[in-house]
DNA sequence: CTGAAAGCGCTTACAG
DNA sequence: CTGAAAGCGCTTACAG
């Protein structure tokens, strides 16, 4: 069996309450008993049980963090961040991925309630959830609202969408079609369809939208994809709002014979590391991946320790252009 | 307040000894009481405390997983795998990013232990984190050896490297190289490396590997692969030992100005999604991600249930040609 | 079919 | 400076 506070205490000749306190390293404990309860402890190679302690302190840093799948490049980098931060402040990370789907975002809701985490970081999109509880937990969400009282933190999509628009226009761009995610929820993510409207507005030029109901899924991406070659064949400037979709785009364009960038220049969105690594001839909008880990998890911090102020509910991060050869 | 047990026993008109029964369906309880009880639950929006269930159970129904980085597309897929098989199997799932450093995989090791885990897959390296601790807990590793005790899944590496050489040489090239990880660690990984030995010694040429100390890190690939062009500058063909390796020497092979797969062949390993949508054109070796995930889940598992068995110690699953063309 | 009691491993007032 | 007692929220023998 697993030693426990007793048996320590028995070792050292104490009391638990004694034992209990050189642990929290709390009240006035005097040096020789100290040792020798520190004696005991590693005789015994005792670890305290953080579950009895968690019961009692009903606190358990552990906080817990959704993302739709950790084998995305941009979620798996994301997570990673918030994990490696959280370790490094003595927080435990219980990791859920949702696939986007409502049932599962539930599920994992209730999981993490139960397992009386101290916070949760979502990135995720059901808008009901966080109502359907009482008593809210505290929780920072990343590039979604879920509801006016909820904290997002993002990166700044609408200067995305307008700097990949400006950018194929300056190349010389004639029709420039983007294609998005799921457009009908409301995600600040969507701010980079508006900037993508607003400057093909400037331009006098008409702004054309194609969506990719299951973002996550590539045949989708494909059949998409392909609808919008035939639908455009003289498109010659694509705005995509992820590096796999643009990546994909290339891929398929090929199977056109359409030369990149010649016949046709393409942006995508996110600039992971991976994606560096991998394509690093794509011209992309770069999110600032680890900053945006380490706000989410200071905002969630201040909410769970109480000092939460009013005037960060939005925090909005500066992203950048980052050129290849694909433009 | 949160609701607790008592809370709902006093609304239901019941002990808590009854709430507690129709919480678990545990013994005989008429509908009636049951009704009454699952009603109260209901108005009071009452969760059970699964910390309060840990401690009494001895049971925490989490498992801990230790991967170098999440970030990294091969981690990522199995991380997401792993969660998700964990998830549907009622496991929770708390993540550690080691980055194959010995004092965080210390750290994380102390910290699941702590919280009482029931059991561990570690991808990593420190080969006395076990030993270290008497009683270790249920563990398997994956692609590791950490001890003759522990079980290792991973996939048939030796095969792999001997796949990926023999295409290189039946392409026709003359001077063929390997770019390995760093080689003093014991893994299974290294049989990349012997089956690429052994093949090339069959066909009387010497083998040659570069090694890459800190595999993780972009710029050390780089350092490394100039100075393999710089020493072996009609070399023609590379097994590189992972997809981002790989990706980095084609970029940089075209920074000398070798085209590639006219001048020089690559292929690479893992064969994740991501690569396969961001490098579609990659030659490489593909890991069974998601069967591994799933074997590595259903081996803890028996060994947590305590209906381990002996022959399982090694499972070796299938890998998989991928002709892409750079090769 | 239901409840009172004890205990999971810890911590914190409260005494001394 | 140290210890006995009570309790965190739950569950399981044990009675009835």
């Amino acid at each position: 069996m697993k030693p426990k506070i007793s048996d320590v205490a028995k070792v050292a000749g104490v009391s638990p309450t004694t034992v209990s306190r050189v642990l929290n390293n709390r009240g006035y404990i005097s040096q020789e008993t100290r040792d020798n309860v520190e004696r005991a402890m590693k005789k015994l190679n005792y670890f305290p049980n953080d579950v009895a302690r968690s019961l009692f302190n009903k606190r358990t840093n552990l906080i817990g963090i959704i993302v739709p799948q950790t084998s995305n490049p941009f979620f798996g980098e994301l997570t990673f961040h918030i994990e490696s931060i959280c370790a490094s402040l003595h927080y435990k990370v219980l990791l859920c991925n949702s696939l986007n789907r409502v049932d599962k975002e539930k599920s994992y809701w209730e999981m993490l309630m139960r397992n009386q985490v101290d916070g949760v970081i979502a990135v995720t999109y059901n808008r009901g959830l966080v109502n359907a509880h009482e008593k809210p937990l505290p929780i920072v969400t990343i590039d979604h609202y879920l509801s006016p009282t909820i904290p997002v933190v993002s990166s700044d999509n609408y200067a995305g969408g307008v700097q990949a628009t400006e950018l194929l226009i300056a190349k010389g761009c004639q029709h420039i079609l983007h294609i998005n995610g799921p457009l009908k929820l409301e995600t600040p993510a969507n701010l980079r369809r508006k900037g993508y409207e607003t400057v093909m507005q400037e331009h006098g030029r008409t702004a054309i939208t194609y969506e990719i109901a299951n973002a996550l899924n590539r045949g989708e991406q494909q059949k998409v994809i392909a609808q919008l070659f035939r639908e455009h064949p003289q498109v010659d400037g694509i705005f995509a709002s992820d590096d796999l979709i643009a990546a994909t785009l290339i891929a398929e364009a090929q199977k056109y014979g359409k030369h990149i960038p010649k016949d046709l220049k393409v942006i995508g969105y996110d600039g992971t590391e991976t994606c560096q690594t991998l394509l690093p001839s794509l011209t992309t909008i770069r999110q600032p991946i680890e900053l945006i880990a380490q706000k989410a998890v200071e905002v969630l911090l201040k909410e769970i320790e109480g000092d939460y102020e009013q005037e960060e509910m939005d925090i909005c991060l500066p992203v950048q252009l980052i050129e290849g050869t694909t433009t």
